[in-house]
DNA sequence: TATTGTTATACTCTATAACTATA
DNA sequence: TATAGTTATAGAGTATAACAATA
């Protein structure tokens, strides 16, 4: 039978929520000290986007310019990120990994990435499948358009999305 | 080609993350005063297991009993839930939706939906049933076995997972 | 004046540790 | 002693409003 949108809404709302919770306890876990979702998410985005300026973090993460700039602040305070301004236009923050903001990001990326696939092993290659092709769908239905860069990324670049 | 399970955990730590802040921003965009995701998902928990005790709401999020505890206060102070001491056993305590909690959660999760439902109503048909079925296999996937129901609910029951 | 960030303030989220009350 | 919750404390997440600096 044919599912309706509101169907799959309703599977959205009850299953993303709790998938959240079982990711980031375990990327709290793999890391020390513990990096939280938005700390791992923000150097995610550093990692593909060097030079990005603090509102592109901010409208990747989907935060004010205010939460995302006390968020940097504790990711420079962990010294996980550089801090600085942009000598041609000194409104702008340029923001970059460290050598240990990259360490940690791939460690606690790793860990995570190997204990879902601990999940999934046990599923069929063909259940796999699925979760990946729905995972793509989602990604294009939930991700708004790329909003222009205007940070320190190649000119007329947009963010570099994953895949 | 076949993908690996850490293909699989790959797509799902990009994608997870993602559709949550849209999923907590719409949630918060339709209720007032606001609710956060932990709250919109306790009242949803006591929505379907009346008479929960605190440490049901604690397992089913995924927090310790203090931060239930807490999360509780607020919904008290709001007048969502109200909280009593189970008088068979003074120690625990047993939750219940008021009518404005009822109220208030439908409000928000039909909004939401409807949010979701816009933003899927766009694919096919065939894209939403492979979202469907990817969901279920998740939900059996990240579902932690259901712990033992020590509440209020209906002897030798769980908890009612919806669907 | 418009843009980019920061600071002040005020919540909630979440954990650990210490505690109370009950069984 | 073991179980169910609460309180104290602390750092992070997040928003709005007010501000500073730069263009």
């Amino acid at each position: 039978m044919k599912p309706s949108p509101r169907d799959c809404a309703t599977e959205l709302l009850e299953v993303v929520p709790m998938m959240m919770r079982v990711i980031r306890t375990e990327v709290r876990a793999h890391s020390t000290p513990e990096l939280t979702m938005p700390q791992f998410r923000a150097l995610a985005f550093l990692g593909r986007n060097e030079g990005a300026m603090l509102g592109d973090v901010a409208g990747f993460l989907t935060l004010t310019l205010s939460a995302a700039s006390k968020l940097v602040d504790g990711l420079v305070n962990a010294d996980l990120v550089t801090r600085e301004s942009d000598p041609s236009d000194r409104r702008k923050i340029v923001l970059k990994l460290t050598a240990a903001g990259q360490k940690k990001y791939a460690a606690a990326r790793l860990a995570t990435a190997e204990f879902l696939a601990g999940r999934v092993a046990g599923i069929s290659a063909t259940d796999r499948v699925r979760i990946i092709d729905a995972m793509q769908i989602l990604h294009r239905v939930f991700s708004d358009e790329p909003p222009e860069t205007n940070g320190h990324l190649a000119k007329g670049a947009r963010y570099k999305l994953p895949s």
